[in-house]
DNA sequence: TAAGAATCCATGATATCCCATAAATATCCA
DNA sequence: TGGATATTTATGGGATATCATGGATTCTTA
């Protein structure tokens, strides 16, 4: 199994720790680096979260577009800057930074959601209101699964 | 046989395990991994479920779009975030998962529908009228199987 | 030496594994 | 063909391992 799915509730100790899910672990048992990367959503109030070899092809992705534009630009600052690497402790925890859990609005409990080769970390009831959204988006604005390459 | 046919109905036990059929799980002999992928029904009060083949072909086609556009996201919230993946036992059962057990209002009993590449378990009962519904809706407008892919 | 990190250990809850049984199905052989 | 014997299935229960979690202890380092 190499995809995150589901949607995991976790507890955030005092500490600031918490346990990554185990099937997400399983998905990360082939990285060199035991751990996780993590930056700031631009679109949501959450947190993006990546295996460190994807940050590699995040990397090409983006010199896809041109290389001295002002969006390239802000998103390589923005993604590279910001982003924090957190390696697994004995347990299969991280301890999330300060800023992180401030800018999720974390609190007792947060939510660990599978999205396939990445996955995003939410406030419990803030994802509630999202997946929501995200269900009412894809059925009015008809959003499909393209068949083969050549999406938006 | 690759596909899923008949429909069986098996018994949830007081742990939550239930038995795939054993010819569905003929079908999913080639995958590599053993197991189920469900998800909750956005038409119905039943699950879907499928080979987790079937997952990482969505992701591969995911990764066709931008990786934060707003369609990605809500692609990858309503699909992966939603959905369980679940192993057989050494017994060829799975568990299921309370929220899913709700949604789907199973209690002692649940029925394996066998839908070709997908599967879905009901509530018996509600399998019933639900079956009684397709065959009237069939009648009455006039649905027929279009000759190949892409017949919308 | 005090604050923060990292490591280690303890503990319920739960999932996983293993075996037993019984019914249904298939297989075999005279 | 018939009837006895194996296999496969679905199901139940108990033993064991794993996971999430909390707390304690050790290690840094400012």
């Amino acid at each position: 199994m190499t995809l995150f799915l589901s949607t995991f509730i976790n507890k955030v100790d005092r500490k600031g720790r918490v346990s990554v899910p185990a099937s997400f672990r399983a998905a990360l048992a082939d990285q060199t680096f035991q751990g996780v990367v993590l930056f700031r959503s631009h679109g949501h109030a959450c947190i993006e979260g990546f295996p460190q070899s994807f940050m590699a092809e995040l990397s090409d992705r983006l010199d896809n577009f041109d290389l001295f534009s002002a969006d390239q630009d802000d998103l390589a600052t923005s993604i590279f800057g910001e982003s924090v690497q957190l390696p697994f402790d004995g347990d299969g925890r991280i301890i999330l930074p300060a800023n992180i859990i401030e800018y999720a609005d974390l609190g007792e409990q947060c939510a660990f959601v599978g999205m396939g080769r990445k996955f995003q970390i939410w406030n419990p009831s803030a994802f509630e209101a999202r997946k929501s959204e995200a269900r009412e988006n894809v059925k009015s604005r008809g959003v499909t699964v393209p068949k083969t390459a050549g999406g938006a």
